[in-house]
DNA sequence: AAATAAATTTAGACAAATCTAAATTTATTT
DNA sequence: AAATAAATTTAGATTTGTCTAAATTTATTT
C-alpha cells in the first residue's frame, strides 16, 4: 500500500463520507465540505484520478474506485481507533476526540495501528458509535434507524449519535443517554415531534425533535 | 505557543541535538544530519531567524534562542513520550520505537501530550534511557559516564544506551543488560579494551569495547 | 431554442520546501 | 600575502497545494 499526503488523505476521506449519502460527489459539494475552493478540488481530482483512486470525468462528478475506497477505510480506521484510544485511555470527552484524531489519523504506520487495535481490544465502534474498519478494511455496517422511526413500546439500543458537539453531549449526559443505552419510545407527539422515552426501569423522559433526530438505534 | 511545520520542527530538533555536542552548529553539519543540502539549510535558517527561534549571522553558524530551545524541548517531549508509549503499552521493541515516534512527535496538541504523560505515569526516561522533558519543558539531566570510565568494583546502574539499533538490542538482551540493570566492572583489559562485568550475583560476563562505548551509567 | 444562471475547469499567480549550479566569503596553505 | 580550498550563500528552477479571475460547459428559464 502506497503512502499519501495529509492533503490527499483529507480529500479521499471527505469523498468517502460524501458519497455514502450521494453516490456521486460534485466539485462544489467537496469544496464546501473541505472549506476550500472549487478550483483546488479540480486540481486534486486530476491527481487522484492519475493515481487510480478516483473515477472522474470533467463536469461529471466523481467517486472513489475500489482502491480509493480501501485507502479511505484505512484512514477512517486510524481516525476511529485514535478516537477510541483518546476516550477510553486518556479520558477525553466525546466532543474532544475528533479534532485530535484529525491529526493522528495521518500517521499511517501499519504496525502502529494494528498494535493499537490489539491494545484497545479490537473495539468495534468509536466513541460516537461509528464502526471501526478492521485491519483488512472490512467495516461492519449495522442496520440502524433514527429513534424517531422506532416503533412505540419496542426496546432497542442506542447505536450512534450523528452530531458530535459538546452541546449535544451535555444534553445526552444530563438525560443519561449514551451509546449502548437501552431505550424504548413510549409516546410520540405530533405537535412538536417530541418523544417520551424510557431508559431501563426509570421514569419516562422527554426528548425534543432536534435531539431525537441525532439518535440512532439498532434495528434488531 | 505557536505551531510549526513538520519541516521546521525537524530542523529545530536536529539543531538542538547537534548543539549539545558542539555549542555552535554549522550549515554543512546540519545538512549532513538531515540528509539534505547546504542551500536548503541556509533557506530554513533565515526563516527560523525571522521567527526568533535562532541566533544566526551569515557564515557564522547558528544556535537556538531561548524560545527555540523551548520549542525543541516540546518536540523531544512528544517524541520520547510516544517512544515510551510504544514500548510500554504496544510492546514495540526498543529499536522500532524511534521511527514511529518521528511521525507522532509532530502532532502537537498540548492536551493530548499532557494527558498521555499522565496516562503513562509521568515517565522520566524513554526506552533508551534518555530523559523526558516535563510539561514546562524542564529536562532532568542526570550525570552519566560511559561504563568504560566506571571505577572497578563500583556498583552502578545502566542509565542509557546511545546506539538504538536492533543489533545492539539483540546483544544487550542476550547479555541481560537493560536500562536500570545494576552493573559492576570487575576487570578492564588493555589489549582490546574489553571489560568483565558482573550483573547482580551472576557470574562475570565479557563485553567488547564497541559495546561498552554505548553503555552509560549513573555516577552516584 | 435562445438566453440566462450555475457549476466546473483552466490560466496564471503565490507560498513552502526543496534542489543544482554559480557566486561569494572564510579558512588554510604555500 | 597570494593562492588555493572549503564552507556558505545566492540565483534560479521545481513540486505541491492553494488561490483568484476568466473561460467554458452544463443546467434551467423564459
Ligand atoms: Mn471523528
Ligand atoms: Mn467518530
Ligand atoms: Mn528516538
Ligand atoms: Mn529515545
Amino acid at each position: 500500500m502506497l503512502n499519501y499526503t495529509t492533503s490527499e488523505e483529507n480529500y479521499i476521506k471527505a469523498i468517502y463520507h460524501l458519497q455514502k449519502v450521494d453516490g456521486m460527489v460534485t466539485t462544489n459539494e467537496l469544496a464546501a465540505e473541505l472549506e476550500s475552493k472549487p478550483a483546488s478540488i479540480t486540481d486534486m481530482m486530476k491527481k487522484l484520478k492519475a493515481k487510480k483512486l478516483l473515477n472522474y470525468q470533467p463536469y461529471q462528478g466523481f467517486r472513489l474506485t475500489a482502491d480509493g475506497t480501501k485507502v479511505a477505510l484505512g484512514i477512517i480506521r486510524r481516525h476511529r481507533l485514535w478516537e477510541f484510544f483518546l476516550a477510553e485511555k486518556l479520558k477525553f470527552t466525546w466532543d474532544e476526540v475528533h479534532e485530535v484524531a484529525e491529526d493522528l489519523e495521518h500517521v499511517s504506520n501499519k504496525k502502529l495501528i494494528d498494535k493499537l487495535d490489539e491494545y484497545l481490544g479490537f473495539p468495534r465502534v468509536d466513541p460516537h458509535g461509528d464502526p471501526i474498519p478492521d485491519a483488512n478494511g472490512k467495516i461492519e455496517i449495522s442496520k440502524k434507524i433514527c429513534i424517531t422511526e422506532l416503533a412505540v413500546n419496542t426496546v432497542s439500543t442506542v447505536a450512534s449519535v450523528s452530531d458530535h458537539s459538546s452541546e449535544i453531549l451535555e444534553l445526552l449526559e444530563h438525560k443519561k443517554i449514551a451509546i449502548g443505552t437501552k431505550v424504548e419510545v413510549k409516546k410520540k407527539f405530533e405537535f412538536d415531534n417530541s418523544l417520551e422515552i424510557k431508559i431501563n426501569r426509570q421514569p419516562v423522559i422527554t426528548i425534543s425533535e432536534q435531539l431525537a433526530k441525532n439518535i440512532f438505534v439498532y434495528t434488531s
